[in-house]
Order: C-alpha cells, then structure tokens, then sequence
DNA sequence: AATATTCATGCAAGCGTTTGCGTAACTTTT
DNA sequence: AAAAGTTACGCAAACGCTTGCATGAATATT
C-alpha cells in the first residue's frame, strides 16, 4: 500500500489515450469526443481517482486557501467569527488555515510568516492586542496577498477591513442608562489603541454631548483586560468625586469582574450600582448579575462578512489587473439588547 | 507588481551557477563551496527569497498541514480543543486545516473529501454526534492518511484516539454525591450511541454497584442534547418514582437548562434537588446555580495529546515500512472539581 | 473533387524544488 | 608521474497537472 494513488498518467496507460486528454475530458472539455470522454470518466471513478490538489496548487499558483490569525479562539467572540469564516469559506470551495496569535505581536509576525508560505490566497486577521508594528502586515501588500482585516483592525491608511459600529451601540447603551435616570456613567475600556476601544470612547462622547452633558474623561478609564486592571479600573471609578450610578464596561466578561470587585465592596448590583455590557454572550442568561443589557457585535455575521469580502477581492483580482485603490470598509451596526432576567 | 517572486532560477541566473546548486546552497549541503555557498544565501537574502511551500509539498508528497474535523467551534469544549491542536502544530512547524462539521455526517464526509485532496498529512476528528456511517473513516485508511480521534470518538475497532477517562470522574462525581447524603441519583445523558454517553452511564453503574446500591436503568435517561430534549428529560426523572435528590448532567451546558426546568416546577436548587456536571466551564463560577461539582474534561490537554500522537503517527510511518499494526489508545483521566461559590 | 471547417487528440512546455548520478578540476597518495 | 581520492559543481528527471499549439481525420462547403 504504497503512494499508488491513481494520476492521470494512469488512466492515460490504461486507456491509451494521452494524459491531456484524460485532463480535459474529466473536466468535461467540449474538444473531446464523446465516447472517451465517459471512457476516461467512468474508469476514473473506478479506480476512485481524485486530482492531486498539491500539484495543482502549485500548478495554478493558487491555493483555495485562507488563512485567518485571531488572537484567541477560547474567546467566544472569536470562536463564533471563525465558524462564520470557515462556513462562508467552505461554501465557496475554499478552506481555512488557521493560526492564534495568543495576542502576542511576535507570533502573529511567525504566523504571518507561515502563511506566506503556505502561499494562501488571502487572509484575514485580528490583530493581536499589543501590536504596535505593522511592517508584517504591509509585507503582505507587497507579496500581493489581500487582506481583510476585521473586529480588532489596525490604525493603518488603506486597507481592507470589516468591524461593528460601536459608536451606535454605545449611544443605545448610554441613551438606555439615561432613560433609567442615570446620570454618571462611566466606562471601563478596552486597551487605548485598539480602535474597539477608541470607538466606545467616541460613542460614549457623543452621547454626552447630544444629551447636553458636559463629558469628563476621568469616567473613561482604560484597563488591558485582565482581571487586576480591571478590578483597579472599578476601584477608580467607584472612588471617584462624581461616583458613576453605572458603568459600561468593554465585554461582559469585564462586567463579570467588574460586578465581582463591586460585590467586594458591599455595594447592591443594579442597585447602587448597573452595568451595561458588549458582547451579548449566550451565558448572560444564566449568570447571578448579568448586565442590564449587552451591545451585540455579531461576531458570526463580521466572519462572514470578512470572508466574503475576501472572496470578493479575489475577483476584482482577476479581472483589474491595474490595483484600483479603493478599499473595503465594512461596518456593521451594533445592537443593543436587553438581558431578560431582571 | 506581477508575480515576481524570486525563485532558485532567478538566483541561479544571477549567479551563473546551476539551479541545483543554488538549492544546495540554501540547504547548506556540505558539498557546496564556502564561498559560492555564501553568495548564494546573501543574494537570497536580498532578494528576500523565500521557498516556494506549494512546489516542496508537491514534490514531496507532505504538507505540513493537519486536518481538524470538529462538530462546533463555538462549543467552548472544542475551541479549547482546537486550542491545544494549534498550539502544538505551530510548535512542530506544522499547520492546521480548519473544519467544523455542524454535526451533520454529511458535512463531515465533505470535509475529509476536501481534506484528502488538500493531502493534508494526518487527521484529527472529533465526530458529529448522529455520524453512525463510517466508511467515510474508513476510506481514510485506504489512502494512508492517518487519523486521531479525540473526545468523540466512533465505534470502530482499530483506531487512534484520545479520550478522556469519564467512568472515573463519574465514578468520583456520584461517590461525591452519596458522602452528601443522597441516594437516588438520576442521569441526563447525551446521545445514546455516543461513546462519552457510554462512558458516563458505565461510570454511573460501576458506582452504583460498589456502593451495594441496586441499579435502576430508568434513573438514566438519553437526550440529544438540545433544550426541548433536556427539559423532557428533566420531567421525567422528576416525576419518576423514586424521585431523584440529584441529577448528573451531561455537561455544563445540559445543567443550566435542566436547572431552568427545575426552576420551572417550583423546585429549590441545592435543595430539593442537587446538580453535578462534565465541563467545568470557565462561566461556572459566575452563574446563578452552578453545579456544585464538575467533571473536567481537559480539553485543551486533549488537543495537545491527539496532535501529538498524530505527530508520532507521522515519524512511525517514516521509519517502520510495515504498517505495524498497534494503535494508540490515549486515556486522560477526567476529575471531579468542586465549584467554589455556594 | 478540391478546399475549407470542424472535431478529436497528442505534444510538449511549464509551474519550483529536490536529488541521484556524472564529471571536470584539484589534491593526495604511492 | 600515474593512480586514486576528494571537492565542487551541473545535468536532468521527477512530482501531477493544465493548456497553447499542432496535426490528422472526418465532415461540410463550394
């Protein structure tokens, strides 16, 4: 049972036929003859022949391949981005190479690295939280690999990306809290150069100011989204001269550690304290103090879309061989939602 | 901007040596001159050669690449899994081709379809829950592609698996409940085919018969693990004869519904009725009634293990030309945690 | 019947790499 | 100085497939 896999040399010995003519005849070219073409086809399924995909790769220069590098696939948030990727991507006859950075620049530089290699065709990426250089991503530009970026998307002139309207969402979420009468709210961020983290910032300010309120940065507090930073950015914010009534915090996972130090310090949730979150994860329901409600980002749907984009690149590849500077840049609205259960 | 990537001819040119030579160079072989060897890796480098993966994994029949077939990304259970998978791939310099099944067994023979002609090296499976053809496995073999199961495994003799040990944690999960005083223990199980549903009742027996206690199959009962099933599920052990002071649950997710129900009928958790469960989702320590113990499964650790075993898969089949016919079997032990809060 | 079309097929190059084998030139041994 | 060994390189095949071009046979056109 060795390499015997069946090529169309094969077939060609067996039929006595050239190799070309076995090739076009399983694809079913109009310049073959009737009578070998099903010849060709019905011993190929006989001997269970399947192309070579590697030579053909090679032969095509091209790969049917995505890549995708997130930062960490046990996020809930990424998890459901790549199902809608690998959904979207299958659909279309392409398939998914897949690398996590853990957020680590390095990484996501060997990554990219790999890919590269793998000669896919395009990819799509997340970049990982603490990237600050991005000379690898403009490398990829000169190896003509598109790419899509999407969700956490880098501060780079001229690229292609897909990521959710958080401004909206925070105005629904900051409009939300005001109707319920509050009028200090503050808000745990994400790490400040993440445009995530910019566009809270920048919903949370136009709120204010549509409502007439005068803002004051110190309610905005930035955290790296581990637990310590977390708890010292609630402190702050509990501690602070104008005490916020309630607090938006980046996702619910920050909200579960947020509840958790206001819960240490002997303050009622959704009493002395309300929080509105992002995310909208399935488990809200069933936590002790889900938030009051949840910004949803539409991970599966921003995978989706992200890929499709990507797809759609290939195309106008093929047809312009000039590069047409436009670039893609999606924009899903975020939705605020309401969490049930109290 | 064409596709002008340098290759061993563009350097070889330059150089006015023999392609051969330049390849050599690159590969350091010993019989290259020092100095023609220097020049060729500095005007490589230059040029920023890099390999061209897609024509080496065509010429050497290898891809570097594992193939991972998974029911659902978003289940937390897998993303860890995955997790594992793409951590020690990266670290052996190999890469992962991504994709999820959707529990459907059709989509499952599509991918390895797909995943065979991608010639990806070795396999790793986690099959769809109602997948009972398994000639799409076996088909595998016969290309010499080798497979590791991992978590949800088929019912075929002669295979490579990971799995994790659930008659043990079960085993520890109901002795855990009989020190706390209960005797009438029910089960709410998966799919009864499913080998972990096998497992789970095996342990639920042996438990049960080495505590002298007799048992009682309708204390047990099969769901396909979606909501309507669990809540139907839940009834009836509820409104059994001897009713039930506490249920196991097939895993975290199945808890939370079924305490729903629980909550449904007016009953007290941790009270008239006790939850233990498989998983140990990181979300257990933030939800209202958590179970009071789970069963951990590990799966990151499962990941980790199928990879490596596939990895060993890779270098057996280097060095033995015989297929030796020895299959690994690798049982992780599974273990009872005891949730903190309440 | 001679010419033009269409049909069916084969030839061969090419994609980028690796590698076994051959062979000059050079060095060492006797 | 002739034989043997070493060093440093080139040739060419092979991996499996696609595709432009050439070609001979069959058919249609005048």
């Amino acid at each position: 049972m060795e390499n015997n896999l069946p090529t169309l040399k094969e077939i060609a010995k067996q039929l006595n036929v050239s190799i070309s003519t076995v090739s076009r005849a399983l694809h079913n070219h109009r310049s073959i003859g009737l009578r070998t073409k099903t010849q060709v086809q019905e011993l190929a399924k006989q001997l269970n022949y399947e192309p070579n995909q590697t030579a053909i790769f090679f032969q095509q220069r091209k790969t049917f391949t995505i890549g995708v590098i997130l930062p960490e696939l046990s996020e809930a948030f990424f998890s459901s981005a790549i199902s809608g990727i690998e959904d979207c991507a299958y659909k279309n006859k392409y398939t998914v190479l897949l690398g996590q950075s853990h957020d680590s620049e390095e990484k996501e530089q060997l990554l990219i690295e790999s890919m590269k290699n793998h000669r896919v065709d395009g990819l799509l990426i997340s970049i990982a939280k603490n990237t600050s250089h991005y000379e690898h991503f403009e490398s990829l530009k000169r190896y003509n690999i598109p790419v899509v970026f999407f969700d956490r998307i880098p501060d780079m002139p001229n690229i292609h990306y897909v990521a959710c309207n958080l401004v909206s969402g925070t105005i629904q979420a900051i409009n939300f809290l005001f109707k319920k009468g509050h009028r200090v709210v503050g808000m745990i961020n994400g790490p400040e150069k993440l445009y995530a983290s910019q566009e809270r910032r920048e919903g949370y300010i136009q709120a204010m100011t549509k409502s007439r309120l005068k803002f004051d940065p110190s309610l905005i507090v930035n955290t790296n989204l581990d637990t310590a930073s977390i708890f010292a950015a609630t402190k702050e914010l509990l501690s602070s001269k104008r005490k916020p009534t309630a607090i938006v915090t980046f996702n619910d996972y920050v909200a579960l550690d947020a509840v958790k130090y206001a819960l240490s310090q002997k303050l009622r949730i959704n009493k002395d304290i309300c929080f509105v979150s992002y995310a909208n994860q399935p488990w809200n329901n069933y936590t002790t103090f889900p938030p009051l409600a949840s910004v949803e980002q539409f991970p599966y749907l921003q995978g989706q879309k992200a890929a499709e984009t990507l797809l759609e690149l290939f195309h106008k590849k093929e047809s312009d061989k000039e590069n047409n500077h436009t670039y893609y840049k999606i924009i899903l609205e975020s939705q605020l939602v309401l969490n049930r259960n109290k």
